[in-house]
DNA sequence: AACACCCCCAACCGCTGGTTG
DNA sequence: TCAACCAGCGGTTGGGGGTGT
């Protein structure tokens, strides 16, 4: 490394920070027509003004359409609490075996909530398969000794079983966390498997996002996506006004890294639209090509969980 | 009401390992 | 074989919201 490494991107001309609905708009709509085979190119051939990682980030922990959001059930994190017992700090491993989850999401969960449950049943973090012991049935730990050494699916069918058996009834074991499911999807979260119908729930895939709930949330309030269309006449003006947003570089459609979209496209994007308030009928946004212009720097950015807060171009970070 | 503190989590940073020429 | 490039991974950060005083 005697050169040392090249930055990824150049930081003086890279946005940063939360990202806005409309680049996120235009990052699956490219995403969903051209693929993801070059994360470094895509920014510029999407016309985002993101560095390539900061996209792929996006898309793998936010956009993408398997992506489950919400709490985690019990179920879940006993298999976080497990798996980690077995993997260590392996959240990509770990995510694996929770289909919809990703190992951002595990590791925050795992940070926040489950090590310090397992430090206050147990005062000690590193105790942790003395901790698994309390958690699970001496059938479970003993079985870890020979689960690093299975496959993914193999393991997996290990923790169910055990799984099964620290939980009673088969019944209580959420569909998701099924070993039918698993075993057709060990693949890692991070890759897009939206023709998967085990993968894909629901009539469209499903784009829980941020921009609503998921039937799968647990304990969270239904929540309503919530731009306020009629204070931001800035930003909706700026959508009207936009330029047609060529691609640079797009020579043909990838088919082997562009997920399969499927019949669902075109629903799937008026959906969208829809929730962004993109409607086309209002002189909004149409979803092909993107016209979506570059962000006026750091001040555009919304930050939107459960609802979406108000669109202020001059508003500090 | 105002302030301080804490918690959560999206996003960033830097490293690693695989691939390619 | 090796250097350069790239995607992916795991650790860390910091802003925003919630809660306590």
């Amino acid at each position: 490394m005697g050169k040392g490494r090249a930055p990824c991107c150049d930081k003086e001309k890279v946005k940063r920070g939360p990202w806005n609905p409309s680049e996120d708009l235009r990052l699956i709509t490219f995403i969903q027509k051209h693929g993801h085979q070059n994360w470094r190119a895509l920014p510029k051939q999407a016309g985002l003004l993101r560095c390539g990682k900061s996209c792929r980030l996006r898309w793998i922990n936010y956009l993408r359409p398997d992506v489950k959001r919400g709490n985690f059930a019990k179920d879940e994190e006993d298999t976080i609490i497990r798996l980690h017992a077995t993997l260590g700090n392996k959240w990509s491993k770990i995510a694996s075996y929770l289909p919809g989850r990703t190992d951002n999401e595990i590791k925050n969960v795992w940070n926040t909530h489950l090590k310090k449950r397992l430090s206050s049943m147990n005062g000690n973090v590193d105790q942790k398969y003395e901790s698994m012991a309390t958690l699970s049935s001496s059938s479970c730990v003993t079985s870890m000794s020979s689960f690093n050494d299975k496959k993914p699916n193999e393991a997996f069918e290990m923790a169910v079983v055990s799984d099964k058996a620290n939980h009673g009834s088969p019944s209580e074991e959420p569909e998701a966390l099924s070993s039918s499911s698993i075993s057709s999807n060990v693949s890692n979260s991070n890759q897009v498997n939206v023709s998967n119908p085990e993968i894909q729930q629901g009539p469209l895939f499903n784009f829980t996002g941020c921009y609503y709930n998921t039937s799968e949330e647990v304990n969270k309030p239904e929540t309503t996506f919530d731009i306020p269309l009629e204070s931001d006449l800035e930003f909706w003006n700026m959508l009207d006004s936009l330029v047609p947003f060529q691609p640079e570089g797009i020579q043909s459609h990838n088919e082997t890294q562009c997920p399969d979209f499927g019949e669902a496209e075109n629903e799937w994007l008026l959906y969208l639209e829809q929730e962004l308030g993109l409607d086309p009928k209002d002189g909004g946004f149409e979803a092909e090509p993107l016209l979506v212009p570059e962000m006026n720097g750091m001040g555009t950015m919304c930050h939107y969980h459960n609802t979406v807060q108000p669109y202020e171009p001059n508003s500090k970070q």
